[in-house]
DNA sequence: CCCTAAATGTGACTTAAAGTCCGTTGTTAA
DNA sequence: TTAACAACGGACTTTAAGTCACATTTAGGG
């Protein structure tokens, strides 16, 4: 599973469980809609600074957001 | 505290711990060592690709990787 | 001290991809 | 059907990735 994929799943996982839409977080996390479609369909290798702005956006800390089941290659 | 400072100070904190040196880690995370040194510098907005060679080449999970104290803004 | 060798930092640069903006096309539920 | 949401696409600007030559700092040995 690919880190990106990943990631993507997370987004989606933390943005449903707020209840709220894609755009609706993007507005929150001032990132475009596209992006935020792309980003959850793992076909981005997003930034620290972006992660951050989803985290802040679905109120977790860098930590929690990427407490997950993941392993790598 | 910038984002980039953060994660570059947790790069080093992490590095220092295992007691190597900027070249041995870009050695193990296959990437350059001035790229190691302007992450560390808090130079650059690191993708999560790379923020996970770098976890991975210094044994943490990215969720402990991202366990520091950090205030955004 | 001086020497030097390892370690680290800097600036500049190319190129590959991030990220935006416009619209279109599924998809789903009411 | 329609309206909200999600995925997709092309065209575009901006920026991170990746590398290089060189400068600076650091730590010990003589």
């Amino acid at each position: 599973m690919d880190i990106k994929i990943a990631v993507g799943k997370r987004v989606k996982e933390l943005r449903n469980k707020l209840g709220i839409s894609q755009e609706e977080l993007a507005d929150i996390a001032e990132l475009d809609r596209t992006y935020i479609t792309s980003v959850e369909c793992g076909k981005r290798n997003i930034s620290i600074v972006n992660v951050e702005k989803l985290a802040n956006a679905l109120n977790v800390s860098l930590s929690v957001f990427f407490d997950f089941e993941y392993k790598g290659e």
